[in-house]
DNA sequence: TATCAGATTGCAATCGATTGCGGCAATAAA
DNA sequence: TTTATTGCCGCAATCGATTGCAATCTGATA
């Protein structure tokens, strides 16, 4: 059951020329004379002959391919960027391999490796949570293989970045959850170690500081997946009724916090408004919908991959690593108050 | 900028033996000597030698990686294929390349083509709506590639197909909206050529036809998105006097009809009932719940990359293509009354 | 007729890895 | 001392495509 495709081999045993002639037949170099060049176009039409990608790479020592590690697909954010990277990588002729850490530290592992394995002529990641070991991506920089981080960066590594404005986001939907009423806001957060945790949390206070409330540490819980407020349900609705604000780290999760309330009686946004963080197209769906920060993540991968695609063009090896940084916009929906109240 | 990872010719070099050797001494044969194999291994791991997998596809006409092609991963259904695709994949040693048709006929067309181009050992496809000419896949066929579709499938081919039993879970939902009292059911189709589309749509008639209801083409339209109830919002509305069920196919454009018809004064499901297909995480979320049908994307990316693992292990080919059915289940939420309703 | 330029085409190496076969040495057997 | 055996390793071809250089042939010029 193996695939044969025709080779540059077939066409020349086919026409008893040499294989160098026809590799050159068919990119119009001028030492082939034109009937030559004909028979050989019009044979290798009719076979419909196509190069062999992988002898090509081999032979040129570049694939035209760039891989992508991104923690889920099923989340939008990240098949939105995959959608950005892909528009600007085809425009530009490259082709891109997907990879799944699945959130997994090791899964990532073996997905950079395999990436490396196939020669891909740079890289474009976003980091699993799980990740606090550095070694596989420094071992690609050292190696010279291009990379480009988006969204979870990789701190220990000097190349160009793509980042969300994180602490002004959450610096500003806090800001607008006090002064539209809040006094007491709850945070689910992600893990301490991703730097795109620690800049919401760090916005979070600092909103909190910028109104001359006293933060809390009671009021920050780590708790990022509607899995993680079904498990910590208890202690949710334990804090609830000294509350009167959600700051979640994402949407999905403001969303599962906001179903836990309101299956329990609450009145959102009146007794608690619920803000996210991301614009998921599912925050516009709900009832109420919610109050967020949109991230782009389309032109955040369409930014990603022209940084690497430029660095790529860069033979002499003199652009110096850029971060570019998003900043989100504030969406104001209905699950947060829209006025201000005392 | 260049990336220049070790080769087994570096290596070769640095010791002072041939490739050969080297190439040997990395697979334990028989044939070297203790002595010389430690040397080389531990060389091998100190540059962190990884085996270029582009010159191994290429020596051993087999890439150890399947290539996918789907519309568009941003649906939850498509990215949980391929999550139960790349469990299936990665537990068999393969690797997989992803490609969005974004819906688009010619780029689905560029995707196989580019696919091939990397010699992949089989293909994994989901039709594009726009798709009626199927000769990029007949020729893949044609040249022995092996391939499975899934959902939407290329009946111009006689291969193996997992695909979700559409016609019955089309009767089943329209069924039970009937049975909870809806007499007249507008259902919001896909486009004619699909299958899927047809299928359901025919289910749709057999359940009316099941529960002596005349069927009226005026009663069913071409609207597959959210954006699509935009664009007919006027027509659905025009209608939605006279009905007091819709089902849609799928979930994205029934929760968009349930929002229009929300927006426009109307009681879900008291009023109309709504119902959709696809069992996508939304559905669960918007309010009220979505009734609809579940199809299981996770087990169907399963099911087709085991279809084709068997199919790349059949070296006599002597597998007979197949096709597996999942019978959808349903769903029953708060879109639908739930119980009958004269 | 000898020589040369120009037009065509093929040879062979290369990219990285694999593998059948042959070669060379040391040791054992005759 | 000669022959055979075994252990260990390298040569060269191969996968598909590219490309510098050499080779061949034609027709033209001296």
């Amino acid at each position: 059951m193996k695939p044969h495709l025709t080779s540059i081999n077939d066409i020349a045993k086919a026409l008893n020329v040499s294989a160098s002639t026809v590799s050159r037949a068919l990119k119009d170099h001028p030492d082939i004379s034109e009937a030559t060049r004909n028979k050989i176009k019009e044979f290798a039409a009719k076979v419909n002959y196509r190069p062999n990608a992988l002898a090509l790479s081999l032979k040129k020592q570049v694939s035209n391919t760039i891989g992508i590690v991104v923690p889920e697909l099923v989340h939008h954010f990240f098949s939105s960027i995959i959608s950005g990277i892909e528009d600007i990588a085809y425009s530009k002729g490259y082709r891109v391999m997907i990879c799944q850490s699945n959130e997994d530290f090791q899964r990532e592992e073996i997905n950079v490796q395999a990436l490396l394995d196939h020669r891909v002529d740079g890289l474009l990641i976003c980091m699993s949570k799980t990740t606090e070991n550095f070694q596989h991506f420094i071992s690609a920089y050292n190696n010279q293989v291009p990379m480009v981080f988006f969204d979870r960066v990789c701190k220990a590594i000097d190349t160009d970045k793509v980042i969300t404005d994180d602490f002004n986001g959450a610096r500003q939907i806090t800001s607008f959850l006090i002064e539209t009423g809040c006094k007491s806001i709850l945070h689910l957060g992600t893990h301490p170690q991703l730097d795109i945790g620690q800049e919401r949390l760090k916005g979070y206070m600092q909103a909190l500081s910028d109104h001359h409330i006293v933060f809390d540490p009671d009021l920050v819980i780590n708790c990022d997946t509607p899995k993680g407020v079904e498990e910590k349900k208890d202690h949710i609705l334990s804090i609830s009724r000294q509350i009167d604000g959600i700051f979640a780290v994402n949407d999905s999760t403001a969303i599962a916090a906001m179903h836990l309330l309101k299956e329990n009686g609450y009145d959102i946004p009146n007794q608690i408004s619920v803000a996210g963080f991301g614009d998921d197209p599912v925050a516009n769906l709900v009832d109420p919908a919610l109050t967020t920060v949109e991230q782009q993540g389309y032109q955040m991968g369409q930014e990603a991959m022209s940084l690497l695609q430029e660095r790529l063009s860069d033979k002499e090896n003199e652009i110096p690593p850029r971060t570019k940084i998003f900043q989100p916009a504030l969406k104001k929906r209905n699950s947060t108050r829209l006025q201000f109240k005392n």
